[in-house]
DNA sequence: ACGGACGGGACCTCCCGTTGCT
DNA sequence: AGCAACGGGAGGTCCCGTCCGT
């Protein structure tokens, strides 16, 4: 066989694992066949990660990347802070329905207490985002008055995860991108100024494609 | 050992199995630890259950029965729809924190997919009695006109789960409890009429002891 | 459900045993499966046997009282001797292809050091019948002059289950009947005198029903 | 414990499989046994066999490699083709009784359905060499006209496996080596010519000692 | 005679992590 | 860096035989 690259190599770990963590969740995965779709063996794997567990944790280590990468390229379209969330929110939903690696790590943390570090890193990092994007809102005066930013930032993401597990468990499928709008309806009234509201586009903004 | 009943030994595998489903998932648990921990043998399990999938549904299936006795008390007490809806969601809270069934239930429907159905017919359960209750509200004339009552049923339940999952993530434990009147504050506003909000007591109603 | 005979429930039992030994051998067999399609329960399997070894004994047995009811009937119709050992084989041959008892019996001789006495005098009841046939046709002048009787009998008997067991393993179906005629035309040459051999009829004389 | 070749585990594997396939039957047999026995661990034997069928199979492979490594020996001799296949049969007979590998060959045939493809090549391959073996025969001149041939070969192995498992099974031993003179006697009478049967020698033959 | 819960024990499978070798 | 063989162990399954109750 060709020699591969290190780097290469680790990054087909990660994504072939990323797959089987998230059809498998933790203890249901095998190595073997992570090792077996990365199209490596078992003695590269563990040049590249002392357990199983470090090979979970840098899933979700990936998975925090890809939430700042996702912040950084909605707030690079340069729209008002209130629409960079839905356009985030829209971006998330999608990610969650494709993204082998948002997938994975969202059960990941659920699976086991090994990774409490890293996946109160992991939802915290989510969270961050999104409070910092109402707090950009509120310096631009798009929120009303004495709306808890801290509160409400943590509200949306729990109903979006939330939102996310129901419709899975329920139909087979996520369908968290249809009720998007539905939720931004009751989640911004009350917190979003109406000329704000009235302006927002509660749709699905394709950004560029975005790498696997 | 002293010879038991056929149906306390199922009921001690349910509740013993409910218990570790919780804490290591489906993958992650053992039948060994559930069978010493419900002190039988596994011939005694073997007797009951074909199968450990068989046995995760007992526990979804128990966890059901679990919702709609919930509902049944939260409803014998008499007090308006809505009250009951506040007062079931604090019910519900308390109960994911401290109740194995209902946990390993929740955490289960995420595990496999083997338990599609037992999954939907979990959580369309528990989605139909918050929505019960809402039609229920509405016929009471406690809904402001308009309110569409599937999909706030549907969101009601997703923050709650969402947000269980959320705090249990970020800080190892459940503080669904705590944030419930935020939730409430957010959700019913626009949802209810003014009047029956203001009579509203959005705090924790206990109720008589519940067995495990 | 209505009481049955004491008898009947045994019979069932080694009939059932029959069936799955015969198809997964005794180590194979599962005291289960045999209580299932006896419709009887692990209990009533125990008052009439001892032990798995006990029944597949009692399957044994049984083949051996069916090897003597074959005889008596094959020389009931007042053939010569020798032909009453051509029409005894394909009896045998047709019984091998369909009894579950005599496919079983068969079977779990070779199966377990166990059964030692039970499958030694199993087949030294067949190769016994055999012999009495030929001491018969010897009496009635029918076999040339200084034929060894013994070894005769053992070698047509060897050679009826060596040719099933190879048909069965080559073709998965048994053609020990198919295979009949060729072995007696090499295996009464030297035997049975000629004028004898002129007038038998070397093909399948199909007798009155018999149960299974 | 010292790194051994994967070639010398996987052969000690086969080996020690073949013995206690032979002692216990395919269902009878423990692979934890197996796994003492040629002295690896569980995880060694499944790196090598992904299951017992595979182990198994395996045994039945090494049985007809050893088939034509018999019957090359034997015919390496250069004596007439008659005598080779008379020769040929009492190695045959010697292995039976010693080797395991034949023995366990021979009995897993019989054990489950699913060796069907491999055990009807395994028998295929013994009555294959029997018959070349004939066939050369009748090139030489040996055989009596009109012979034939293929019927013969299978009647040969047919009456040798026979033999053996009712000598096994009657006497607890393997007696088919002192029986094979008089098989000869009977099989050969009517199909070979006078002349070649007069100087045959219907004995052992002892070859250079073989390897297990 | 019969039913079925029950005990305890292996069975095969398969997994995680290590080790010598390339 | 990468690999195949390997070690040890535990998991789920299922089985045989017992025991109480009917």
């Amino acid at each position: 066989m060709s020699k591969r690259n290190g780097l290469t190599t680790r990054g087909n770990l990660v994504a072939a694992a990323a797959e089987i963590f998230d059809r498998d969740g933790f203890a249901g995965t095998s190595l073997h066949e992570v090792c077996a779709r990365a199209e490596v063996s078992k003695g590269a794997l563990y040049c590249h990660f002392p357990s199983k567990s470090a090979l979970a944790v840098a899933v979700i280590e990936r998975q925090s990347m890809l939430w700042h990468e996702v912040k950084h390229d909605t707030c690079a379209r340069g729209t008002s802070p209130v629409q960079a969330l839905v356009d985030l929110s829209f971006e998330i939903a999608e990610r969650m329905r494709i993204d082998p690696v948002i997938r994975a790590g969202c059960r990941l943390v659920l699976d086991a207490e090994l990774f409490d570090v890293a996946a109160a890193g992991q939802f915290a990092g989510c969270v961050m985002v999104v409070r910092d994007l109402l707090i950009a809102a509120e310096r631009a005066g798009e929120l009303v008055p004495g709306a808890n930013v801290r509160e409400a930032a943590e509200g949306i993401v729990a109903e979006l995860i939330g939102t996310q597990l129901l419709a899975q468990a329920m139909t087979g499928e996520c369908q968290l991108l249809t009720r998007l709008p539905a939720i931004w309806r009751v989640r911004l009234r009350g917190l979003v100024r109406e000329h704000v509201l009235a302006g927002l586009c509660v749709d699905r903004h394709p950004v560029a494609a975005w790498r696997i």
